[in-house]
DNA sequence: CATTTATTTGCGTTTTCATGCATGAAAGTA
DNA sequence: TACTTTCATGCATGAAAACGCAAATAAATG
């Protein structure tokens, strides 16, 4: 039998169901789990699967949507990203938001950290499951439409029962004056009940937004431990929010 | 026996079965290997057959994974998406699961259709919740790397406290013999719970998957109430499912 | 026709490739 | 932690490919 041929029945199994095991197609060719496991290593290098312990698993499922990547102020979220990743460390368990920003952050996680993560983001979710070492939960609920986050009693309840080393959150309205605030009440009561269920509170905003406030109000600035945006911390956009009791990144 | 006379043999052979072998050729023609190595070169040089170790497929012969990362069998997918929405009224509440299929369906819903969706994927949540008439729920979980779907103990959790009109599920094996299959522990949990919380059950496969099975059983068809392959249900491949009592589609 | 020239073919040798097995390391599981 | 499964690695073996060479065949030329 030809390689080709093998890595071909290979892949077919893996697109019927989306992964095998190196000793089912073992058995089902009868050859040695060692070629099948130069296959797949092979089949890997060339980015066709994705091996995991035990076999390998297809890598078809990209989702159709950031694929048009046109994400306003990306450089600025990029940037952010790369200083939230200093919060993180190993064994952590992490809850986070939805957004654009979160997402860059997502993308931005080194694949060697180990640690947990909470989020009401199935984009989020999705894009944090890429990583080897991460757990991954979704807190499920109604999938609001605006902002593609989950909302409603449910989140609440589920938020109610875990107690996590830290939030990150993209903010909406975020003020010296009227704190965090949001224009969405559902969203509201959805990260009031994360700061519930956090030790540490982080913020990840562009500075554009800063010194913007909406109509509701999730807490107040002294809720929040942690302030990251594009800036420098000693630049004079955020003069305002150098003496408060929370450290800027 | 002249040059052209082999190669166009040769071709016929791989014609007959998109492959050869150095050897084969080299046996029924009675000449030397290298012989038919120089044709085979000659031949994969001009663009006509596909040279590989030991032999030579054609040209033909792609991976079963169409170039990048597009959905294997999609047209089938899409077919058995049209089909389903014959199942789908207004006001129904839905349960579906995840894989390709149900995304190709979550994209097929038409804009009018008035329900409330359930589901334990992440990218079905996301593609449904893009029409305007539909309520979609996530039920979340810590989120399978393999399958992208919500798995978990509290999956079975939520899952046990909702009874909805219809579930829509995938199948990864199926077949008379054995039933509904997985190869997933966590996933027959979590589908046994589906099953458990639906009135009604419609499996969504491609043909090719029927008659495969997997280790581990989900349930069996006399559970199942509806089966939706690509096929009209008269089709004879369908032969063993026509007199089960589940409705083909 | 004879001779030269070019092409094709087969054979032996050397390299490269494919595969299975054994071993210890690593990862997952109880 | 101890136990099991899976992985990576090196090695041995056999198969196939590449290469050069010479014989055989075909084509071309005078």
């Amino acid at each position: 039998m030809l390689k080709e041929e093998r890595q071909a029945f290979i892949m077919k199994q893996i697109n019927l169901h989306n992964k095998v095991l190196s000793t089912d197609i073992s058995a089902m060719l009868s050859i040695s789990e060692d070629t099948v496991r130069r296959d797949l290593k092979e089949m890997a290098e060339e980015g066709k699967v994705l091996k995991v312990h035990g076999g390998a698993i297809g890598r078809s499922f990209h989702y159709p949507f950031d694929e048009g990547n046109s994400v306003y102020a990306q450089a600025a979220k990029k940037q952010i990203a790369e200083k939230t990743l200093k919060l993180l460390k190993n064994d952590m368990v992490i809850l986070t938001g939805g957004g654009t920003t979160m997402i860059e952050l997502a993308k931005a996680i080194p694949v060697n950290l180990r640690a947990t993560f909470f989020t009401i983001s199935p984009l989020v979710a999705l894009q944090l499951v890429e990583h080897p070492n991460l757990t991954v939960i979704t807190i499920g609920g109604q999938l609001s439409r605006s902002s593609h986050i989950h909302i409603g009693a449910s989140v609440i309840n589920q938020l109610a029962e875990i107690k996590v080393d830290l939030c990150l959150l993209g903010a909406n309205g975020f003020s010296i004056q009227d704190g965090m605030t949001e224009s969405d009440w559902e969203v509201v009561q959805v990260k009031r009940a994360m700061l519930r269920a956090s030790k540490k509170m982080a913020i990840l905003s562009i500075a554009e937004k800063l010194n913007s406030s909406q109509r509701m109000k999730v807490c107040d600035l002294n809720q929040i431990n942690y302030l990251i945006t594009e800036l420098e911390p000693d630049n004079h956009f955020l003069g305002a929010y150098q003496h408060l009791d929370l450290e800027l990144f």
